[in-house]
DNA sequence: CTGAAAGCGCTTACAG
DNA sequence: CTGAAAGCGCTTACAG
């Protein structure tokens, strides 16, 4: 049926191993006539190695795991942000020579079932939060290579590679001060004292500590980081804030929705509210008003990302400290003068 | 290292047979103490079988292609409408016990190659073109089933799941007949006699001949379904088609970056121009003035077709006739009466 | 109900 | 430069 090392090795009259060596690419152990004989044959018929018999035979699947949060029932939830991570990180990989699984994690036990199943050579955690991530223990992980896209956790079993939240935070916040705003709500899901939401809200801080204003605390939880979730949220805040002039939105779909709301309500964006958001989907350039958000290098994150891990992977280097990308500010038309 | 069924037996004092029947579930084959002892041993351990080494001796490796085309140099473009299909797909393959292995394909050689090497047992093709789809041959696919989503193909060797395009076209075209339009120009990709795009202009047409009108010729042929070729769209369209008062869309992301490119040159939508577009994307929802378009039921496509791929896997059935999805006009603000 | 043997298609030392 | 042997962790008939 399949064709083998073996079909190839009996028509070359050769040793599988020669083929093997051939196929590997490990020129230097045979003879160029031999390795011309056999590569004509292995085009002629097509042969493809079997992944799993090298995975099983090697200590290296040549395979990546890319682990996304599902609840349990629901289908994987992939935001604009991480489809552009995901997209990058399959390039990355295949112009690598290795393969991506992609498999949605329920619970967290599933982690360790993902690793183990195919031998996963290195996995990338996409989209989980810092406490998931702390909570991994090196049972469930073993000696598999472990990247944290978006993450600030501690956790030594994993490298965290993100954008300068701090940064982009104060930056906009700075925008904003800048254009007059000194009564600003900060909307977001909620957060503990780390992570990536927490570390905006430092630099959303920071910006009023450096310009000498105290800022009056006006943070709206969310739960979900949705449309849906922000278009409510424009609606109740010019009642529950009435002094606020603008609002910063921890993500742009969340900041889109609060326009939306507020335009439900009858309030102009952004003569009554500035609205900023952060992410720079390509969506904030196709709503109205054009969305001021905070751009990430989304691109240059998934390259260092797998750049990072196939380094640990493959020269047994320890992952190093974690990767902190620049962000910058792109003024649009949701922010104004406050009024 | 790795805990094996080996060690397992070991420990249960039992053969590796016994302990491969109670992984798999092969109860009539052991005692019923037997069994409980095994399962015991296997949690306490935290035993998860070799995928590879289970591909390897079975003729079975559980595992699903998910092949997206992808030029060479990019990354994987995926769509609003193809993300909530992976979603779905991750989904229902998860809960039946498969893994998903992501593949982008940049030349046709590659698919026999995805197939092959880690011997999928069947793979969705999310996203080509009819005429890929169609060259295909049963070399390169060996037994392996194969799905293509939204695919018109008469290649045997995929069965297709796609929506009632035709009805789509037809639904849309027959809703800006009844708005009093007339002159109506239908953008999309260049298509030839069959295939997605070819359905949506039949339906389109058969419109026009359903209400006893003519439809004068206006198509304009995009070489990227996005928002910047629509834009660019919707700038010409009023001095290209000046006599034109709607346009019909073969997506959403198009339609709306033709409202963008109208909003541009000054001219109104649906005063100007009535824009009607396809897919029923959140996006649709989000932007100024919200978006008359043809809604799919995209979870049902998804969940469809992995469960009549499953079933030709597992039942050796042979893949029966493609699947047609229902289709529905969502009436919102971008289309109004001609002017 | 339980097990010994062969084999899936590779790679890894080890010899020559 | 080339090869014979062992083994990776399973499953599949086949016996008992």
């Amino acid at each position: 049926m399949r064709v083998t090392l073996k079909d190839i090795a009996d028509e070359a009259g050769v040793s599988i191993m020669t083929v093997s060596n051939v196929v590997n690419g490990n020129r230097a152990r045979v003879s160029a006539e031999t390795i011309e004989r056999i590569q004509r044959i292995v085009a002629a018929r097509g042969y493809v190695p079997s992944a799993s018999a090298r995975s099983l035979a090697a200590k290296s699947s040549r395979m990546i795991g890319l682990l996304v949060p599902a609840a349990d029932e629901d289908s994987l939830m992939i935001s604009p942000h991480n489809v552009a991570i995901l997209g990058q990180i399959e390039r990355q990989l295949r112009k690598s020579g290795y393969h991506l699984l992609l498999r949605g994690i329920a619970q967290p036990s599933e982690v360790g079932e993902a690793l183990k199943s195919w031998s996963l050579d290195g996995a990338v955690l996409l989209g989980f939060l810092d406490e998931d991530v702390d909570r991994l223990t090196p049972g469930a992980v073993g000696n598999v290579s472990l990247l944290a896209v978006d993450s600030y956790s501690d956790n030594p079993l994993t490298t965290g590679v993100r954008s300068d939240d701090y940064t982009g935070a104060l930056l906009a916040a700075r925008h904003l001060i800048g254009l007059g705003h000194r009564e600003i709500v900060f909307a977001g899901p909620a957060f503990t004292g780390a992570g990536v939401v927490h570390q905006r809200y430092a630099g959303f801080r920071a910006a009023f500590t450096e310009a000498g204003l105290t800022w009056t605390e006006r943070v709206i939880t969310v739960e979900t980081t949705t449309h849906s979730t922000g278009r409510n949220l424009g609606r109740r805040i010019p009642t529950e804030h009435p002094e606020a002039t603008a609002a910063f939105a921890t993500a742009d779909i969340l900041a889109i929705g609060i326009m939306e709301g507020l335009n439900d309500t009858g309030h102009a964006v952004p003569e009554d509210l500035s609205v900023i958001g952060f992410d720079n989907l390509d969506l904030s350039e196709y709503v109205t008003p054009k969305l001021t958000t905070v751009a990430q290098d989304i691109p240059q994150k998934a390259a260092l990302a797998v750049e990072r891990l196939l380094a640990t992977i493959e020269k047994q280097e320890h992952p190093d400290s974690p990767i902190t990308l620049d962000v910058q500010l792109i003024e649009r038309a949701s922010t104004g003068p406050a009024r």
